[in-house]
DNA sequence: AAAACACTTACAGATGATGAAAGAAACCCG
DNA sequence: CGGGTTTCTTTCATCATCTGTAAGTGTTTT
């Protein structure tokens, strides 16, 4: 059974919205305000995130932002702001849907159907600019094709992804490949990080792991 | 740069969508009429399909249907219609998006966008029921999880895939595997499938492969 | 009961990933 | 420039996994 998080501060609406949800087989959780919903809302980690603005505040979209940013979780956007630059800014912002109230539930429904079902597959798939990696398999894809990292190599790229823009020792990334930063093996993870960057050239990504002198490594947008 | 086929019969608002688009960027690929729409679109291979159903008949509908069915290429509705019914109808078909004209083009473009982000390394993946299967490198999602088929189990799991519901013969298979269909090891191919037997069950999948004694084998839902 | 067909299991060769080792290259600092 | 340190590359043996062979076990049909 999927699970929906539907985040309204109106208790009137919010119960509408979880009754209609609940008959169509969906386990509901309220979310009643929107302060520190970003925290409880990735604790959850529901299927879909029903997003509700109805303040003229910025504070929605700011949750949406940040829960698009931090992984690939659906949110869906219900309004009663007949605005086009609400919309325009909710998709930007990466919202996967955005409907205006009122609103019959067979449209909520359909709509809300077509994303779950979009997004099968994808929860474990870590989005980089311009390829995604799937965690479990670290298949990578890119440019409409795929290819299968190997094990250590897609360690090092799930770390290195997760950990964006920062600085990882070579303890770190010890850590990440073997589980232990004691015996760490610097031959190892320095072969293992050359083999990686090689694959990321032969696959054409944008991006290319830069030696920090002294220091350890990190992502960097090529050239 | 993405390539969008439109499809519309109405000469002025098929002028208009390809200019709004071109401007946009994208490459535009105009298809005239209905008729032959699913094969040409099939060929073509475009990376959306902007699907515009202004006729009350089916063959909207139908163009929507075989294209999900046959693979998962993101198909974009527009239409004149704001039936209701049509809607709901035509997102049950699989449709990505449904959006009643007029329509600004900001919206347009930018819920298209949306979907093309979406899709991105979705391409490769053939649809089943309840899971996905990614055509080049072999990787099998289901339930949240994803698992890597051995080259030839994912073969196999594939020619079952693209040709639905069909009893398929040794040859067949021995040809989708090994490429001929001369030296058939009828055994080889027995060993294989009884592994993918194997792997299937174990994560889950709610399909299995049905003996047909003496004509082959095909893929039918578990009990 | 026999023959034909379908299935399972165990094993050995091939393929590809991994880490060890040794040496080359780049960098830092006087 | 030159020694010392750090980082990088290449080669090789080992290991795990995928694969087909072979032999034997079930199952269905006549």
């Amino acid at each position: 059974m999927k699970r929906i998080a539907v985040v309204e501060d109106d208790a009137l609406v919010r119960e509408e919205l979880s009754a209609i949800l609940r008959r169509a087989d969906y386990e509901v959780y309220e979310i009643c305000e929107f302060k520190g919903a970003e925290e409880r809302l990735l604790a959850l980690s529901p299927d879909l995130v029903l997003l509700d603005l109805n303040l003229p505040g910025a504070s929605g979209f700011e949750i949406c932002r940040s829960l698009k940013q931090a992984g690939s979780m659906p949110v869906f956007v219900l309004t009663s702001r007949d605005q086009m630059q609400d919309e325009l800014r909710a998709l930007k912002l990466g919202a996967d849907e955005y409907l205006t109230k009122p609103c019959r539930a067979e449209r909520l429904l359909a709509r809300l159907e077509n994303i779950l079902k979009r997004y099968e597959g994808r929860r474990n798939l870590l989005e980089g600019e311009g390829f995604l990696l799937d965690r479990q398999t670290y298949t990578l894809y890119i440019d409409d094709t795929s290819v299968i990292l190997p094990k250590n190599q897609g360690k090092l790229l799930e770390v290195f992804l997760t950990r964006r823009d920062q600085i990882l020792t070579k303890e770190e990334l010890c850590l990440a490949v073997w589980g232990t930063a004691e015996f760490i093996d610097e031959n190892a993870l320095q072969v293992n990080l050359t083999r990686l960057k090689k694959t990321m050239a032969a696959v054409g990504m944008r991006q290319r792991i830069g030696t920090v002198r002294g220091e350890g490594y990190r992502l960097v947008i090529s050239k």
